[in-house]
DNA sequence: CGTTGAACCTGTTTGC
DNA sequence: TGCAAACAGGTTCAAC
């Protein structure tokens, strides 16, 4: 569910309303998709959340001790981050503490003005560690470029010598990070570049149009709130948009919008990949 | 390096 | 109707 967009979506609804909030108290559930539930359950209550972030597809609080500082050390008050990662149906929603929670939810954060915030997680496929900062750049470290940010330059040197499909490239989190099935798919369909084709015998200009595909796509993506396949919902539980401008993914069957052929779904990189058999050309010697 | 398939887990949709 | 298979926005790991 969550790629980019949707994770930049829950993000800015976090955004206003966690900072300055004091975490209370705090109550697990299943936690075999946490790393260490002993260090949150020791750590956490008594942290305040300073900050807000989005790194890749991972959310980021950026936290505080919100102790008086009573003698410890300068430099020995290494912060912490919790970090989260939805994985296919986490969500993460502050929610008063008397409605009652959604069934699949792992994690209640008790906060200081009568709210809780909840993570929910019915395939439990997502992460949550609290971290130290000194520990987090090993993490986020081995993430690739945020598309973003990223310069053409920067992009086009990703992609050179690589004999990956295209496909499998856009979705190494190691490359580029923060862009999913859906939003790979839809970039490549904007760009009329197959998925099966190799990285690197992209044409100059094709790989410039890609670029461009991708910023596009994200951006009106965050614009419009991420989309809303199924269960997506931002951190107030309100649906995004964008997937009513979806021109490839989950449109098996239909008409391209651009020439009318029938898109068609196959499996490259081991995902669904949608496309358009006459505008997106097929590699011409196939794998 | 790159690819493939399986694994992790639950819920929903599709097909016979 | 009913049950089983297929499929789902992600990541990781073993094996080749």
């Amino acid at each position: 569910m969550p790629e980019l967009p949707e994770v930049e979506t829950v993000v800015r609804g976090l955004r206003s309303i966690l900072p300055g909030r004091r975490i209370v108290s705090i109550r697990l559930g299943k936690t075999d998709f946490m790393d260490d539930p002993a260090i949150l359950e020791r750590n956490l209550p008594g942290q305040r959340i300073e900050g807000v972030e989005r790194y890749g597809k991972f959310v980021l609080l950026r936290l505080a001790s919100a102790r008086k500082a009573d003698g410890v050390p300068p430099g020995a008050d290494q912060r912490y981050s919790l970090l989260v990662h939805l994985g296919m149906t986490g969500h993460l929603s502050p929610r008063p503490i008397a409605e009652p929670p959604r069934p699949h939810t792992h994690a209640f954060f008790t906060l200081d003005d009568g709210r809780e915030l909840r993570y929910t997680d019915p395939r439990r496929f997502g992460r949550m560690a609290l971290l130290r900062d000194d520990a987090l750049g090993g993490v986020l470290g081995k993430l690739g470029l945020d598309p973003l940010e990223a310069s053409l330059n920067d992009f086009r040197h990703c992609l050179t010598g690589r004999r990956a499909k295209i496909k499998a490239l856009l979705l190494n989190q190691g490359v580029l990070r923060g862009l999913g099935n859906i939003y790979a798919d839809e970039s490549l369909w904007r760009a009329s570049i197959h998925p099966a084709r190799q990285a690197a015998a992209l044409a100059p200009r094709q790989v410039a149009l890609l670029f461009r595909s991708i910023r596009r796509v994200l951006s009106e993506a965050i614009r419009l709130g991420g989309s809303s396949i199924s269960d997506f919902l931002d951190a107030g539980g309100l649906p995004g948009e964008f997937q009513l401008r979806h021109r490839a993914y989950g449109r098996e069957g239909k008409p391209c919008f651009r020439c009318g052929a029938k898109i068609r779904r196959i499996l490259v990189a081991g995902r669904s990949s949608h496309f358009c058999p006459r505008c997106q050309r097929a590699p011409r010697r196939k794998r």
